[in-house]
DNA sequence: AATTATCTTGCAACATAGTTGCAAAATAAT
DNA sequence: ATTATTTTGCAACTATGTTGCAAGATAATT
């Protein structure tokens, strides 16, 4: 297998084994987000339910994955960019659900932008999720 | 109970039916979002799970409520403005999750920034969760 | 107001999603 | 190579959500 992804998972301080790093490899092979049942019944593999749970969790909490809310209350993840070490995201970018083909993807260039709230509320953290038609499907 | 309840009730074409009208009852006598969860362990009341599924969901076809989609994956649901007709929903607006609180409130007269999308990608519509302090909780 | 038709409720049974404890296996450290 | 640590996978469990159906409640009809 790959050896940036058993450098990434050692920068992380994570334990190099297979199941780790082929859930990896399913990240950095694709584009778009992927939801636990996508990992659990991919084509030629068979994950453990319970591994693939505690594997999302990790990469989660090493900053290696973000988890990104959806409408259906189904949670997606996706790859972080660089800068998220030890569980402090920096995941502000706006993330964009096709309707036609139901990739999720981050708009990474996107910054969120500006949010107008009520007198005294304080905001720290703002998601945008944004539905509609992405570029390859409205050419179809 | 209230008169103005069965309106509603009515108004959408619903039986007038007692778990109904003291599941609206909370919403409307409550600020915030409401969970599933909230509602079947409300203080003094025992509602069967099934009929909170299918009340929450005739009422969101209808237009009473809508969902707000959170980071934790779990469904809330508040109070449609005026306008949401037989399940066309119009509630562009922002919605505000304390995090000292816990309460979800809809910042109505919030309107949704206009957000910069890549070329050929057509927005239908557009979530914005913000996480944060309340004006009443930043004073405590 | 009584009868009939329609809709809603609540139970049982099921399906899916997510968690925890623990022994065996794999990885890392010595 | 041996020991220590971590991870895996199974079983068992809890939580969440769905469906079918008979009994009960609401609405419509006479």
């Amino acid at each position: 297998m790959d050896n940036r992804i058993s450098d990434i998972l050692r920068r992380n301080r994570l334990s190099v084994t297979e199941s780790r790093q082929k859930i990896l490899n399913l990240f950095l092979s694709n584009t778009g987000a992927l939801a636990h049942a996508d990992i659990e019944h991919k084509a030629g593999e068979r994950f453990d339910r319970v591994t693939v749970y505690r594997t999302l969790q990790a990469f989660v909490e090493k900053g290696i994955l973000h988890t990104i809310p959806t409408a259906d209350n189904s949670i997606k993840y996706a790859l972080c960019k660089n800068d998220c070490f030890e569980g402090h995201h920096h995941d502000n970018h706006i993330h964009f659900v096709c309707s036609k083909c139901g990739k999720t993807e981050c708009l990474d260039d996107f910054i969120i932008p500006a949010v107008k709230l009520p007198k005294n509320y304080i905001a720290n953290n703002i998601e945008i999720v944004v539905n509609g038609v992405c570029n390859n499907c409205r050419k179809n």
